[in-house]
DNA sequence: TTGCATAATGTTATATCATAACAAGTCAAG
DNA sequence: CTTGACTTGTTATGATATAACATTATGCAA
């Protein structure tokens, strides 16, 4: 589980935490949700997901594209994307719209709406719920008559971390 | 002004309205907020804009590039891409992340926080308010000591029209 | 009006992101 | 052990986006 200290829904990312007990776990669950549902996590898919979750950045799918190329895997683009839209479709990985670009999901199997939160300067990305958002949303394009079916949200900003270096630096761009 | 039947705010892209009228009024907009800022609506530009405010609809760079190169202007990527870019930075067109596409502002000049619902089935894209879908999103942030800066809001689903006829036509995919 | 500085337009070339189509290997069910 | 579904790999191409530089237009000061 979480720190207690903090909710256990609240982005990880930015927290101090331990983090190969978080990969751990997260591959844990990953077995799981693959296992209950039939899906086949195998070598390349799982190193795939292994790469993202060993930085809570995004990743281009070329970038991890030369990762699995490095280790013995294909070399070719669909590999990766191959790998990653697999991932998607179980929910492991989110793919963040803004910077074309895969992350991790920090909180597999609890059905969740993901809202990402990305540092402009260090480029880690948090999730953040996003329910509230998300209602919020549904409720405005309702009264248009528009259903929602999926929904994005992505905040672009400042972590805190780099809050305070940035404002030492003199906010100084990425 | 709208039809006295809508608050001023909703999306205009599913209600019938008189859209030379809507157009008309955006490019008056327009050039209101190019002339205040300084910045030269020129005839790229301009045409640009009106491309995208024929349609309600998303249009790739290449698209727009298209049209104008068949209307005389340069035959090259980055002449759509410089006159999308003027548009985005004066407010007069959105990007919509998840279409790698463009979209007039159906609201300009009114500081909004614009949230786009984009119907899967005829591809139109209205503007809902998504303020308190952004505040939301802040306050789930802050939590986590992020400062938003940027947000977007991207929904896919269906407009009225479609949900109308797609429950008719047995809800086939477009 | 001329001449300068800035900005806009256009070009070529290249970078970056993504998928179609097909061949060959794997694996579990019958 | 064979069949059928799936997975992995390939080649080739498509789609989106930007860097770098030459030329032309514009606004403004002298």
């Amino acid at each position: 589980m979480l720190s207690p200290t903090l909710p256990s829904d609240a982005p990880l990312a930015f927290a101090s935490h331990d983090h190969s007990h978080c990969l751990g776990d997260a591959m844990a669950r990953a077995e799981a949700i693959a296992a209950a549902t039939g899906a086949r996590l195998t070598p390349v898919r799982r190193r795939a997901l292994e790469l993202l979750l060993e930085t809570h950045r995004a990743m281009g799918a070329y970038e991890v594209l030369e990762r699995l190329a490095a280790e013995g895997y294909g070399k070719q683009p669909p590999v990766a994307y191959r790998a990653l839209e697999f991932l998607v479709d179980l929910g492991l990985v989110h793919r963040i719209n803004r910077l074309n670009a895969f992350a991790a999901c920090t909180h597999p199997g609890q059905n969740h709406t993901p809202g990402f939160l990305i540092c402009r300067l260090c480029h880690l990305v948090a999730e953040a719920p996003a329910a509230r958002a998300r209602a919020a949303l549904e409720a405005s394009a309702a009264e248009s008559g528009f259903t929602v079916e999926f929904a994005s949200f992505e905040a672009v900003g400042l972590c805190p971390g780099c809050a305070m270096s940035g404002a030492a630096a003199g906010e100084a761009q990425a």
